[in-house]
RNA sequence: GGGUAGGUACCCAAGUGGCCAAAGGGGACAGACUGUAAAUCUGUUGAGCUUGCUCUUCCAUGGUUCGAAUCCAUGCCUGCCCA
């Protein structure tokens, strides 16, 4: 640990409170922020994004948000090679980068890497076309551990693992394995932040309120006057506006959906983030305050 | 008050004598996940356990039948139409 430069990476599911712990973590520990958020990354989506305030990131640096338009597809390997970046930079002046959000697979590309094999839409666009029957016992033939692990059902990754195959001539389960990430490379901490599932459900639906207040039908409705890109276009918010834009429901029935989804997101951020025995997880009482709870993980990092 | 359609599991909804603990969908819960990930996909969902079986279910009560969610009677409730 002595010679490896510290990292703090802090994670939890949406509306569990992280930006405002975060906060107050950065004031603690002289940090800045790198937002892991597959959505705060688009420059044009503030409301439904949930962005921490311009206030607030005037007082504390954060990278990672505003960095494309959502006209443009992202990745998580831009995030990945902008994170880097980003990291090492607040490094080189001499701070402790604090890397928060929810992105469940950003943050595993940041701490455990990626392999090579770059997306070839040519070729991904020809295997869309394909019957997913076929897809899936091409799969089988040329690399049937990766057929093992993936359902039959699930074309998504099947494409995935026939693209990298294509690509780089090596069955997809063997590439998988060649990759290193900030774990290992730097002095990591990890931090996950958890309350339970009924709070966290009541957070949301309060959070989906006040995006509407805040305006978030005007903004999406600019959105959707934009050529959205497929990453874009599936922010929360942008397809159940859209629906009454279409004239298909009115808004209450867009804002439900809205919370249901969100509710459905937070779901698989938990399973994603519950499998990671590398987190350190941290129990929110309800009344607790984000200095409070920052104050526990201040603590907890100078007793290491 | 009269007529009529109906009351099925957390919700919606199929089933109209045995193959029904009951299709399908939603929700909920659990899980998978390596360049679209706020994506994509899977499993479970009456109870109990020795996981195959046992027990309790289809508004209520009574009846018909070897056998009822399904047929009959009565009652209660709901929608619609007429008064």
């Amino acid at each position: 640990m002595s010679d490896r430069l510290p990292v703090i990476f802090l994670a939890g599911s949406t509306a569990v409170g992280k930006s405002a712990v975060a906060a107050a973590l950065a004031d603690l520990i002289n940090a800045e922020i790198v937002s892991c958020d597959a959505m705060q990354v688009y420059r044009e989506a503030n409301i439904i994004s949930d962005k921490p305030s311009s206030d607030l990131q005037r007082r504390i640096p954060h990278h990672l948000i505003d960095v494309v338009s959502v006209t443009e597809e992202f990745s998580a390997a831009r995030y990945r090679a902008l994170a880097s970046a980003a990291t090492a930079d607040i490094h080189s002046r001499g701070k402790i980068p604090l890397i928060v959000g929810g992105s469940g697979m950003y943050m595993m590309a940041l701490l455990d890497g990626l392999f090579e094999g770059d997306v070839n839409s040519v070729v991904r666009a020809e295997l869309e076309a394909v019957d997913p029957v076929e897809l899936y016992a091409e799969l089988k033939q040329v690399d049937p551990d990766a057929a093992a692990a993936i359902p039959s059902e699930n074309v998504r990754r099947i494409v995935r693992a026939l693209e990298v195959y294509k690509a780089t001539g090596i069955p997809f389960s063997q590439v998988k394995q060649r990759r290193e990430g900030f774990w290992g490379k730097y002095a990591v901490r990890i931090f996950g932040l958890e309350r339970p599932r009924e709070e966290l459900y009541r957070r949301v639906e309060v959070r989906i309120d006040q995006m509407v207040t805040a305006g978030m039908m005007e903004e999406v409705r600019s959105l959707l006057t934009l050529p959205l890109s497929s990453t874009g276009a599936r922010i929360i918010g942008v397809p159940e506006v859209k629906g009454v834009v279409d004239g298909v429901y009115d808004i209450e029935r867009a804002v439900y959906l809205m919370k249901l989804h969100t509710r459905h997101y937070v779901k698989r951020q938990m399973t994603w983030f519950r499998k990671d025995k590398r987190i350190e997880w941290l129990t929110l009482a309800s009344g607790e305050t984000p200095v409070a709870i920052a104050d526990r993980i201040y603590k907890n990092i100078k007793h290491a």
